[in-house]
DNA sequence: CAACGACGTGGGAGCGCTCCCATCCGGGGC
DNA sequence: GCCCCGGATGGGAGCGCTCCCACGTCGTTG
């Protein structure tokens, strides 16, 4: 004998499982009750209930899931749509964590999770084509760009939504979002903490909400800090190493002074360390550096790097539990959640 | 008017999408025929397919998945399992990789992609129920232990499954898994090359057959260069950043004399290598280091690791690709695939 | 010139559920 | 003692599709 889990599970033969109507015949009752017992409707005797529950584990019987979204249209499934260019860009742990965080929410709900990775136009069409197929009951999105269609035209769809960031500071759609703005001002406020009063900024591609957030917080804490903006400390990069090199080399060209950088996240750091450490620049005793992310790369660089932590996979939880909650229950007004960032102070700075 | 896409996709109204019957109706034809056309049939005169594709377009027709589930039972979906231990060890990258390349396969041939993390026993038996309530049409596995029974639980359910790895030299599951023992001969190779003559390893759990083929890749490199097996040498370690620093502090005590070491993954290496600095030995002046994963820790460390990669993201293509030809044409003769690895230098060595 | 395939086509019969209405039963109120 | 009501139950009617059999309509063969 193998051994079966529980009881009865007559190994799947293409043959074919248990349906709801033997479940009843063996059981001795309808199949409305079947289907009563298995859903958890409160209308059924407390006998009749353990006598399905025996014939249930009896077959093994498992509702055929595609019967069930046929007839209910409600599928338990939820798609992740993670735009591919952004999987390469992110500190790579990102979209793990996040995924993460998804997962186990769904899984706490009994539903399942759709991962999409979109890497052309024409995979984003294609993907609208599952979303009208009706294979899932709501869409998580990672990752938008300033000027992404796509959250409006899943609304359109009917079906629920909610975003990981926002496209914009007034954001319609419902969305998850770090607290950007106070991870820059973190960041600002724990340089000037340490003494350093020349301190440059590289950002992220500013069509990007994150990366403006990042920076409103930078001038932020300056401005907290009694410190003078200067265009020339702040440089652009795109959220790559390489991005990072050149926006570093830029600082150093312009402001040969500086004595500090907050860079919008670690990847960027990674590559403006580089560039310091090509300049002579000593890291911190010269330089010191923040980023944000808390990704491994911070811990691994050497010196270790201070940055910003965001609780990613508590993001994805939170994402997952809001569009649960839409599901059931209907349009909410648009809600938003912006959880805190923290700061991992290491010897960077 | 808002922007509809393909033309007269009337916006998702809960009242409902066209049904095969309303593009029927609309088409002059019969609902075999539009299914026909839909799926492809070549028993359809050019005249009618015409007909009928000019219906699904004026109608934004998209067939309905849970009916096509339910009466042609299959899904089009495929499930990827991934066990969260697991997540959190292997370098952080090898996943969303391994994610990135059966998600590109899947999307040419037209199949969604279920994503289960599986962090308990509980949910490892709700999985097993997912799978009986036929939500899918085949299983990817992703990392399984030498001891895992769920390869063997789901070939019992009916599902064709292939893994990523092995759980042993003579695995009857279909595999795609990388040159382990080649990995580890190319960097034993490589270091003899460099003139080093005796060279460590720091090894992942032993239960795993991953790190009992790399060991015994060390090990032949050994053998092809002449040199003598030495037990002192072989550290055991967990493919954890600390198991790396443990196990090369234990070889540190054991042979100090040491002047090359093999990690069986970079983020060990990263462990060894930090462990190397606080004893004040230089990298690679000292002691030469050699890593697997070729991942972004690796080109950050400092000085940059030499590591063996793997083709991690054509693993997955070539894992759904196989998975998908056994959905289509039924189990052939259990495959494997055994890919290659390939040395990439830098400079700790 | 009749018979016969082959090809195109229409549509019945499910697939296994959920929804909901009709039915049944027992107990309490008058 | 009769009627009414509410809880428990059975089962019909789909959900929208695929499968497959049956039915023309031709062109072809003997």
């Amino acid at each position: 004998m193998s051994y079966e889990g529980s009881s009865g599970v007559v190994s799947g033969r293409q043959s074919g499982r248990p349906t709801l109507e033997q479940v009843a015949a063996r059981a001795g009752v309808g199949r409305g009750t079947v289907s009563r017992v298995i859903n958890g409707s409160p209308r059924v005797s407390e006998q009749t209930r353990t006598a399905v529950a025996r014939a249930v584990a009896e077959l093994g019987y498992v509702p055929n899931q595609a019967a069930r979204a046929l007839a209910g249209s409600r599928t338990d499934a939820i798609a992740l749509v993670i735009p591919e260019a952004e999987a390469r860009l992110f500190a790579e742990p990102y979209f793990l964590d996040l995924i993460r965080g998804v997962s186990a929410e769904l899984a706490e709900a009994d539903k399942q999770l759709l991962l999409t990775l979109v890497r052309s136009e024409q995979e984003r069409q294609r993907f609208e084509q599952y979303l009208a197929a009706q294979r899932v009951d709501g869409v998580l999105l990672a990752s938008v760009h300033g000027d992404d269609p796509l959250p409006d035209r899943i609304r359109e769809l009917g079906l629920p939504v909610v975003m990981n960031g926002r496209r914009s500071e007034a954001e319609p759609v419902p969305y998850v979002d770090s607290d950007n703005i106070g991870a820059g001002r973190a960041a600002v406020a724990h340089l000037v903490g340490r003494g350093r009063g020349r301190i440059a900024t590289v950002t992220g591609p500013l069509d990007m909400y994150v990366a403006r957030a990042r920076l409103g917080g930078y001038r932020a804490g300056l401005a907290e800090a009694g410190l003078a903006p200067d265009e020339a400390l702040v440089s652009t990069g795109d959220f790559t190493e390489e991005g990072g090199r050149r926006a570093m080399r830029l600082l150093l060209d312009r402001r040969p002074d500086l004595d500090a950088v907050f860079a919008a996240s670690d990847v960027m750091a990674a590559g403006a360390r580089s560039v310091l450490r090509e300049a002579g620049r000593r890291v911190p005793e010269d330089v010191a550096l923040v980023g944000v992310d808390d990704s491994p790369v911070a811990r691994l660089m050497d010196p270790p790097l201070t940055s910003v932590r965001q609780p990613i996979e508590e993001m994805g939880r939170t994402m997952a539990r809001m569009l649960i909650q839409e599901i059931a229950e209907g349009p909410d007004e648009p809600r938003r959640h912006v959880l805190p960032t923290e700061l991992v102070v290491r010897r960077s700075c």
